[in-house]
DNA sequence: GTGTTTGCAAAGTGTTTGCAATTTA
DNA sequence: TAAATTGCAAACACTTTGCAAACAC
């Protein structure tokens, strides 16, 4: 599972942006594990920890390259912030309220195998139907 | 559905909230026809064409203080801006990507009987289950 | 070398807050 | 009158942008 910054780098041809230093370390860090939900201002501070000099400019700017080249996909869950999700196969989220993290809901978990459509509208312009299941206590909150 | 001035005043009495002159008219403005989705700035914008001053700031509060009263609900489906919604009871939503518009989708349309949990919880921490259908085109769309 | 990328600092957007003046009960 | 509410202006958090310097190919 853990992808080495050749990986990164090859992805980052595919996807026609070039390896960079900022992206290449910025895509190391998204990639080289389980799949994540980070925002900005982590990834940020995750590069600095990791004496790596990356402007915040640069973060978002790489963060939006990615997600257009859908090597990341945005999650919106609440005003203010954006998580960005390494898991770009179509899933769904828990969203732990206390802590504000999310945790993915694989897509045959819920069964939306009829989803409504608007008026006048047919299945190739829903562009995804995303389910945010909200949790009120803490992740490892025991259930009395 | 028309809901009348003496309406508001009453919601707003049983909700524990003063019926002042800036409730009442965001009030009626919100609950005088069917259900809507209105940002902050809507409802200021035409709190201003119906000739009543209202300061944002009071706008702001006043909606904070519907959706602690449990009068409205505030959905957020893209970063930067709230959504607040006057249909409190539980259903889902289309989100028209071009308009940026909100249209309510009955729960019972679409079947989520059975949601996961995550590891360590119950049903009954589980404070709300939102989908979202992003619909790429608008909302007349004719559908080939 | 040429076009791309970076990073700073400034601007932008939507929202919240402190506090004095005003309003409500 | 006492407590709640309003509105201004300033502060806020997060994000985007313009542009000169640095970098990749």
């Amino acid at each position: 599972m853990q992808a080495d910054s050749l990986d990164v780098s090859d992805r980052l041809k595919t996807a026609g942006l070039r390896p960079t230093r900022q992206r290449l370390m910025l895509g190391s860090l998204l990639w080289s594990g389980d799949d994540r939900h980070v925002t900005a201002e982590q990834l940020h501070t995750e590069s600095r920890e990791a004496n790596m000099q990356v402007s915040m400019a640069t973060v978002y700017n790489t963060l939006h390259q990615f997600v257009d080249a859908k090597l990341l996909r945005e999650v919106i869950v609440d005003g203010g912030r954006s998580y960005f999700d390494t898991n770009t196969a179509p899933h769904h989220h828990f969203l732990f309220e206390q802590t504000g993290h999310l945790q993915d809901i694989p897509a045959d978990q819920i069964n939306l195998t009829q989803i409504p459509l608007p008026e006048g509208c047919c299945e190739k312009y829903i562009s995804s139907v995303d389910v945010i299941i909200r949790v009120r206590s803490h992740e490892a909150a025991a259930c009395v």
